[in-house]
DNA sequence: AGCATAATTCCTCACATGAGGAAAAATCTG
DNA sequence: CAGATTTTTCCTCATGTGAGGAATTATGCT
């Protein structure tokens, strides 16, 4: 963890153009965030990998929620317009439409920001208390708007519980076979529960709990 | 956080008997677990919950990864052995008994062990490298092996997804309405999905990818 | 009853963190 | 070119952490 002296200059004052501090924090937060967790990571910790001062993180990220927004990317890429896409068209291959959309987000932007944002998030209690709500209002209640009422809400759950269940296996643990295997054979074997979850018949038993 | 005097006595020693500062040592590692975090919570932070001095912490459980270990009761129940009883039976009936086996375990202990454990491990790239192995060689091992050859692993990766996700949604996150269904609502619900996962027919493209 | 053992606190140490602000150095602008 | 602005480090502070060990006090055993 030491820092190289033959990479870090000690002198205060502004670098000489070309040098992008910015740029190299951002990498820094993220190699950080990914191998020692977002909460065990620290500014200083970051600012060791970038090479620079402590302060200059804090200059341009401020703390260190807004370092992690910034590392994440977030804004970028909005979930909730993917899945307002996905959920157009016609209701009988609504489920694979879903699922490729997800996992397209999921495999361009590569296991990180999953294994960064979900352990930090799960760890803060209030964070974790506001996901059903951000779920609900963000990413299922699109999908339940385009289902019949009375139902529509258990079946975006179910939806959602094999989504995320493959969201975890696939991306943030990496079990094999699931991992490596092509996105159209997750599509293959998921897509018919995905649509069943939507449109297809539930047991009565399931639907007298809802 | 402040400790109350009248809680804690501050003579060296040994208390009387009939206090049971491990108890209280273990109930307030719950406690500062599920509200900070693992990382977060200190052995500190803990001792001074329970009111007594971080020392006895250290005296009864050593290090904090000791304490979560005992925190959690890990050895109480092995979820290898639950599922090895499960797995015995009727093939057809299989996804069912796994998934009731599941829900026994999880309503029995209640949300908190999740929410202390998964975003710990997941926090540690250490411990999250070492979810495959332990997933499949502990709890989804088993049940690849009552299945014919072949498609096995992907099969039982696949019911993997499904549990996991039930259990993210309805313990974790306590994602609604699924977080407050009857089990039996639950099982009417998945377990067609966990049996065809297991016993069904998986698409060609599936297959062909596994 | 006396001694050994067990349990608990107090003390100390080295190290780390987030945060604020001033000084220094390069760039930008008129 | 000079001054303003931007960028970066150094310095300081308050607070917190894990860990080791010795002193103290109650219990257990003979």
């Amino acid at each position: 963890m030491g820092e190289s002296s033959s990479e870090r200059t000690s002198r205060r004052g502004r670098r000489p153009a070309g040098q992008d501090a910015r740029a190299a924090i951002l990498a820094a937060a993220r190699a950080e965030f990914t191998e020692r967790g977002y909460v065990a990571a620290s500014v200083r910790s970051v600012a060791r990998r970038a090479g620079v001062d402590p302060g200059t993180v804090r200059h341009w990220y401020g703390d260190k929620a807004r370092l992690l927004s910034a590392a994440l990317g977030l804004g970028e890429i909005s979930p909730t317009e993917i899945v307002r896409q996905a959920v157009e068209g016609p209701l009988d291959t609504v489920g694979e439409r879903l699922l490729r959309a997800a996992l397209t987000m999921w495999d361009d932007a590569g296991p990180e920001p999953l294994r960064i944002a979900l352990p930090a998030v799960l760890s803060d209690p209030e964070l974790r208390a506001l996901m059903p709500q951000f779920l609900l209002a963000e990413i299922l209640g699109p999908i339940a708007r385009r289902l019949p009422p009375g139902e529509a809400a258990l079946r975006a759950n179910l939806l959602g519980t094999q989504m995320v269940g493959l969201m975890m296996a696939r991306y943030v643990v990496g079990l094999e076979p699931i991992a490596s295997l092509p996105a159209d054979a997750v599509v293959a074997a998921v897509a018919p529960t995905l649509q069943r979850y939507l449109t297809g018949e539930l047991p009565e038993a399931a639907a007298v709990g809802a």
